[in-house]
DNA sequence: ACAATGTCTATAATAATAGTAGACATATAA
DNA sequence: TTATATGTCTACTATTATTATAGACATTGT
């Protein structure tokens, strides 16, 4: 019941994008190399956002992407929905059609239980929460190396 | 993030077994009937449960698998981590080592909390509350062929 | 003894993941 | 207006995971 390298890449770039949100335009290049994600891979991982306009993004010298709304806009569930799909353990949840006992199947349930939990958390963490977490992190190891 | 079907057939089939506790060993067969898995397949997904002690088997003409501990005692967390792993959506989360990054990686905090909120849904469900939400199921179709 | 069970190990087909690569489109600045 | 710095699109490929199927084996009740 893992989550792919697409939806934690892309994850770890928005939360980038945060970091720097209100300034020019980022270069995927620097997210590439401060992520650690190959620059090709990171490509094909921003695309689907700027499609779904999380994103905007501007070609050529001086262009790059950036963030298409403030980060505390942007809920982490609609980033993993554009990389991972709908966000439930088994697709009978979100398209009971697939299965003919999905109306009296106990299981689903569950699943369904399971879907709300991990939607609860994602829909309630926006970038920007991210971005204040990181920055109290920053600070606090500081702190550390001051004493 | 998908459940794979070893994690879901593992527990139709943990339910069909809570349904029948307390008799006299069920057949794989009649389990791999009753819920379409192929019997070679459903083998394979109950020897890891039995070398957990959650099923016990016993071979031979009248054998058959039975729950190892009433269904209320069997909480579906430990069937599915039998079968899928642990329940998080990323390696690191369990395992801080894996990622140099782990220790300062606010995606990381995330990751574990959405972590915390799927193994609270599967901590709390017993095999015993599955029993029973079918019984209720059940006796609700009854009802309406009735009217 | 034999038939009815579960067990173990190997293999294979398919699909998903995780990338790499090349050609292309667009915008800025000299 | 041309060179260059960007992002975009599509195709391809290697690796791994999933989802089984199959055969030989072990055990036990009658």
């Amino acid at each position: 019941m893992k989550i792919s390298t697409r939806g934690r890449y892309a994850t770890r770039a928005m939360l980038d994008l945060a970091l720097h949100y209100g300034k020019t335009p980022i270069l995927l290049k620097d997210i590439s190399t401060r992520q650690a994600i190959s620059l090709r891979y990171l490509e094909q991982i921003i695309s689907p956002l700027v499609a779904a306009k999380i994103v905007v993004s501007t070609r050529g010298p001086r262009g790059g992407v950036m963030l298409a709304r403030p980060p505390r806009k942007i809920k982490l569930s609609e980033v993993i929905q554009v990389l991972e799909g709908p966000i439930s353990p088994v697709e009978c949840v979100e398209n009971p059609g697939i299965c003919t006992r999905a109306s009296s199947c106990v299981a689903r349930d569950v699943w369904t239980d399971l879907a709300r939990a991990m939607y609860g958390v994602l829909e309630s963490t926006t970038l920007q929460d991210l971005a204040e977490r990181q920055e109290k992190k920053r600070a606090g190891r500081e702190l550390q190396y001051n004493i």
